[in-house]
DNA sequence: GTGGTGAGTGTACGGCGTACACCTATACCT
DNA sequence: AGGTATAGGTGTACGCCGTACACTCACCAC
């Protein structure tokens, strides 16, 4: 008896749906999102998985709901600068939030409906074009060339390689040399760069950021020549 | 007896990995990749589920060579002319042959290693921009640059719209250009251009070879400059 | 007290991928 | 021709998954 009085008087903390989102969130930054299912989570909170369907439609409802974290973490708009300034660091703003969640870039390339959440954002990202005096028409156009870069991430096309820096194997570089002889001359190239011979090849960031300054680049010429 | 003798007759089309694979694009362009089960596809097949496991590890390696179907279906590389339109014309064949099979851009995300056939693919573009003039570390970051555009699409960030011209509820658009200014006025551009207000709204086809082209000019002036 | 309400529970269902043991028809060797 | 190895198809079973549905029970206003 004393137990039960002990665990009923011990007011456990109600679930709710932002308790529910934090944990989820953070259950997939530890354990990746392809670990997190209702029940996993549900023991997580030491609750019946059904509980959490008191507090969320269904699953889809959660991981929208969890992208929204990661989105509400994205830094306002600077208004104290050029358009070109402001959009860009709002967008490594957002990488960064990407950064600390690595599993959020797969879970929202999933996604089919975007969240009010992101539709805000995305309302924000026009208008920074607009305000930097984009026609309507350019401005479309930019969005799409953006694509998910807008929301931190230039899909990599199979960037999570297996184990970080694995040293590679001489005789899988030869196969590969044999094979694949332009990738070769890539690989050779990129890793002499590299203080090690077998790091990983290239600066992620580096990459983002070039081709980020490629597109804001190219679309700032395009206005230009809308405005000459 | 009859009957199992006409069975036994009826040499009943063996099971191979190609028929498998061929078999479960066809179902995928009918049905939807979220819809292919291990189940269902030996269902369509006539065999029972365990029967596929003969011929394929597991369904990780199914999904990788049906994308392999759909590489394979990529033209050759062009070698009469500069490298800007042969790496166009073929980025637009890879397009075309992800629209024949709307499924494969989502799985293709959800891929973690490229196939041999994808490092082919890989392989034979870098082999395009070096054979054009390009330094490595140009080729390089171009690369990283095209990112998916390189497979035939950019992610559109919630492309797949559920009815693909919903009229959209005039009560829908009020409360989203009371919410949304930006994203109304895009909008409202948008679909002004097109013949009815409420069609699609935008021209998928355009907005690829916009941003493709924007990318091409911007690594075809930096190019440049590095040869200057 | 009474009755309504909303959060948490328990059970159950139908689906999934696939491990493992089994059967069987063919192919090959002597 | 008889024996046997092997490859391809089968059947059963396991442990997951998301979630429908009926329930209990604490709390609340009246």
């Amino acid at each position: 008896m004393a137990k039960t009085d002990l665990e009923t008087r011990q007011a456990r903390v109600p679930l709710n749906k932002e308790r529910i989102l934090r944990t989820a969130v953070a259950f997939a930054d530890r354990e990746g999102a392809e670990s997190l299912s209702m029940r996993r989570l549900a023991q997580e909170l030491d609750v019946v998985p059904m509980a959490l369907y008191k507090h969320l439609a269904n699953k889809e409802e959660m991981l929208d709901g969890m992208l929204d974290v990661v989105v509400g973490e994205i830094d306002p708009a600077r208004t104290d600068t050029d358009w070109k300034t402001a959009v860009r660091e709002r967008i490594l703003s957002a990488r960064r939030a990407l950064l600390r969640h690595p599993w959020a870039s797969r879970v929202m390339e999933s996604r089919t409906q975007p969240t009010p959440v992101v539709m805000a954002y995305m309302d924000s990202m026009i208008g920074m074009f607009i305000a930097g005096g984009f026609s309507i028409d350019l401005t479309h156009h930019a969005m799409h060339a953006m694509g998910s870069r807008l929301m931190g991430f230039s899909q990599e096309l199979f960037n999570d390689q297996s184990d970080p820096d694995a040293p590679m194997q001489p005789e899988m570089i030869e196969a590969i040399a044999a094979t694949y002889p332009s990738i070769y001359e890539l690989y050779l190239a990129v890793s002499h760069d590299d203080a090690s011979v077998v790091g990983p090849g290239c600066d992620d960031q580096f990459e983002f950021e070039f081709s980020l300054d490629l597109m804001l680049d190219g679309i700032e010429r395009l206005k230009d020549v809308e405005n000459r």
